[in-house]
DNA sequence: TGTCACTGTTAATAAGCTGTAAATGGCAGC
DNA sequence: GCTGCCATTTACAGCTTATTAACAGTGACA
């Protein structure tokens, strides 16, 4: 079933929706505030969240930076009649959708539906795509990556890595961008576990048809993957 | 070849559309307004139709309720930049998809690909309701799993289990999306459940004819059920 | 040329994940 | 209340992987 997650002070708003969502066939779980929020995001894990603007402890905007400090859970926003600032605001700071309060629930609905449709549809496309730059190919489907045809075996790190600069080549990945999507945490002072990764990955993914390495370094700032033509 | 029908009366996006697809393999039927379109739709049936929302005559939402009175062809409704209320009307008549112009072609193609992908997937869930991969079948319709012929003893969340891997073969399915849609709950830090089931699985279902695993571990991530042809 | 900060790599250590046997708990049917 | 069957939890061995430490290179720069 799907998971809502609703975040707002008002008791008559909340209880309209929580009964027309129900009706439908969803979960709604419910904060009246920021904290209750983010609390309930962690614990239960929704599909989905919808956030007021206004409210108590944390408004909206404040909620919607902290979750996406960690999540990238689908997030409409409702936002007081015709604010325009408050929408721009929202969308800007990575809300997926707004919707103006008075609103009709249909309305969100056919929001609520239309985001969670996008957000399998993207899954979806992304897992039929492959990465290939020359002889390299990854398959996300089924995580496997082949050099040359031959399929090469990768740690956890060592593919999440080799996901991340495949699909950003010939640009600069800083050493703080690759800790944090591949490892999944900050860079921190003396940390030499990205390097290690990128060593041995290198070990493995080694070099170009020509000779050159595949992965350079910038240095004082990251890494480059080579860029190179798909082959024909 | 996939047949595609484009219902716009924009001669120019409709050229600059039909030149794009062709390069790509498809076939563009042309129609300046709903009523050519519905007529097409008989005449030719598209695997998939593009519906402007403004159009003369018969505009797209009209057509898009006389298409869906007699056909499930997938449609994407194209609607004017930020309207809103178009694309949630669009959606709830049974739209498959929406995309606001102006667009870029690509991203046009990435979401037809999305959708004729998905049709494809369903028609197979529905037809096919055994799923069959080597020596191994299983029946939906009375729940049972056969081994090389042998009727085998599964519990429910074996069966669930084996049935979620059967359906998308070759794939990672990682362990949060197995638990949530075989065992019906998130799964938790030391929630070893999963496993214990897969365990016992592949005590049952065992290895493929020529020894390998037919359940393999992707360390970190989940699980894959191996792919197998289809044993004619 | 010498210093300094940063990098590459090897080896050692720590942490984490998996497979599975066995214990536990829950529940339906009797 | 038993009994039997499953699902879940516990426990732990065996492994793999991640991280840390240590040290040698290397480029940048005064």
């Amino acid at each position: 079933m799907v998971k809502l997650l609703l975040a707002d002070d008002d008791a008559r708003l909340s209880d309209l929706i929580k009964e027309y969502f129900s009706g439908e066939g969803y979960e709604v779980l419910h904060a009246w505030n920021g904290v209750e929020a983010l609390d309930l995001l962690v614990k239960q894990s929704p599909d989905l969240v919808i956030l007021d603007v206004m409210m108590p402890e944390l408004d909206g905007f404040e909620t919607l930076k902290l979750i996406r400090a960690k999540s990238k859970v689908p997030v409409i926003m409702l936002t007081a009649k015709g604010d325009d600032i408050d929408r721009i605001l929202g969308l800007e700071m990575g809300a997926d959708d707004y919707l103006s309060k008075p609103f009709n629930p249909r309305e969100l609905l056919a929001r609520i539906k239309a985001i969670l449709r996008r957000a399998a549809n993207d899954k979806e496309e992304d897992l039929a795509t492959d990465l290939v730059s020359g002889n390299l190919l990854l398959q996300r489907k089924d995580r496997s990556v082949y050099l040359e045809g031959e399929l090469i075996e990768l740690t956890t790190s060592e593919y999440t890595l080799l996901e991340c600069m495949l699909s950003l080549p010939g640009q600069v990945l800083t050493k703080q961008e690759l800790s944090e999507k591949a490892l999944g945490r900050k860079l921190t002072m003396y940390d030499r576990s990205l390097d290690m990764h990128i060593s041995n990955l290198r070990k493995k993914v080694g070099t170009l048809v020509n000779g050159e390495p595949r992965i350079k370094t910038v240095r004082g700032v990251g890494y480059i993957f080579v860029d190179q033509e798909m082959r024909k």
